[in-house]
DNA sequence: CGGCCTAAGTGGATGCTGTCCACATTGGAG
DNA sequence: CTCCAATGTGGACAGCATCCACTTAGGCCG
């Protein structure tokens, strides 16, 4: 207790040993309560119990740890995606299942922005890029992007039937932007703070104007 | 050329005279080139050739003053779907009247996601609230918020049989979720830098997805 | 017409931030 | 066993928001 009153972490050993996936684990800490704005260099480092400046052996700057942060929740969202569609009772219908596929990739998405809106928010905090929403980086269990997910389940609504072959191309573009407006809308906008019942019903309303409109 | 080397806008008066309404000019500056984050106190109050402290006289903090820039560019939004509105041509065909009212509410905010997207990022950026999108300084040249603007459009729809009166209620949050996720798909997401022939069409396929499906 | 009250602007200080530089340590390759 | 390069340290700097005490002067009251 002689050194210094600062938070739990000490080491004895010179080398951390694994300090930059400490730095991104306390960065995303950072992030899931506050948002991208929290996610300070300084305080990542301090609770990996190291100098600021040893941050500057793994990350460029600021920026490049953000940015791993968002890899990182971004691969969460994918994940929450996938978990919401294993989630999917099975049915016999091809047709539903395809159905019910694409649905859970919009519930999945609009889920994890509401239970970790400040993790969701830098998952999409990108300074000037996103981009790499596509890198392998921001994969979920099945090594597959939140993107690469919604294109697949939408390819399955063509071969079920349920959508035109002439309205795919641009599809997921149209999905995504009903589906991420909507999780704005209800984490920084107007229906924060929403009753959850009435959250879900309000995702399942965009949904539903997604399925009839694309 | 003693005193400093700083900007221009010299002062001879102790009083500066509307320094309030400077600074909310210089932070509109800021925030149109470099979105919220470029709203920095001091910049402004350099701007205004007034020493930083000067701004607590008339902002309680920086938050209060990004507020101010926040509703005066939610009121360029508005006077931006006015103008797209104003702009469409007369017709016989109450129908189409009102259609074409409501589709240049949506083409009027993403006309000025694209062109002001610092400043669209500014009005929409509320450190936990933006519920005051509907406060009377957002509004436009008729005094109506953007928010106000849409709910009416919406109502012309229904008045001309296009849209069901029982899919009315909360219809807003339907077309505001896929235009608001369009603009942020443009602005930050993977549709930036899009040609703006493309940009367009994107545009026009999101509001057609927003009728067919609200 | 003159004095004073108070709103508006100043000056200086504090603690936080990201980032740069030179230096210390040490694990592992040769 | 030695030395190197990777990793962590210490100190510094500029810029930021914000606080406090002080100064200035515009306009109201007598």
């Amino acid at each position: 207790m002689s050194p210094a009153g600062n938070g739990k972490p000490k080491r004895d050993t010179y080398r951390h040993g694994d300090l930059r996936n400490a730095l991104i684990e306390a960065a995303l800490e950072l992030a899931r309560q506050g948002g991208p704005e929290a996610v300070v260099l300084r305080a990542a480092t301090r609770q990996a119990g190291v100098v600021p400046n040893a941050a500057y052996r793994h990350f460029a700057d600021r920026d490049a740890l953000l940015h791993a942060v968002s890899q990182a929740a971004m691969a969460q969202v994918a994940r929450t995606m996938e978990a919401e569609q294993a989630a999917v009772p099975p049915t016999e219908n091809p047709a539903a299942a395809a159905r019910a596929r694409f649905r859970a990739v919009g519930t999945g998405y609009l889920r994890y922005a509401r239970e970790e809106p400040g993790l969701f928010r830098a998952a999409f905090h990108v300074p000037g890029d996103m981009t790499h929403a596509a890198d392998d980086t921001a994969a979920g269990a099945t090594g597959k992007t939140p993107f690469e997910l919604l294109g697949e389940a939408l390819d399955g609504l063509v071969d079920a039937g349920l959508l035109a072959a002439d309205r795919r191309p641009g599809a997921e573009f149209l999905a995504w932007s009903a589906v991420h407006g909507l999780a704005i809308l209800l984490i920084d906008g107007p229906l924060r703070g929403l009753p959850s019942t009435q959250a879900h019903d309000a995702v399942q309303h965009v949904i539903d104007m997604i399925e009839r409109g694309i």
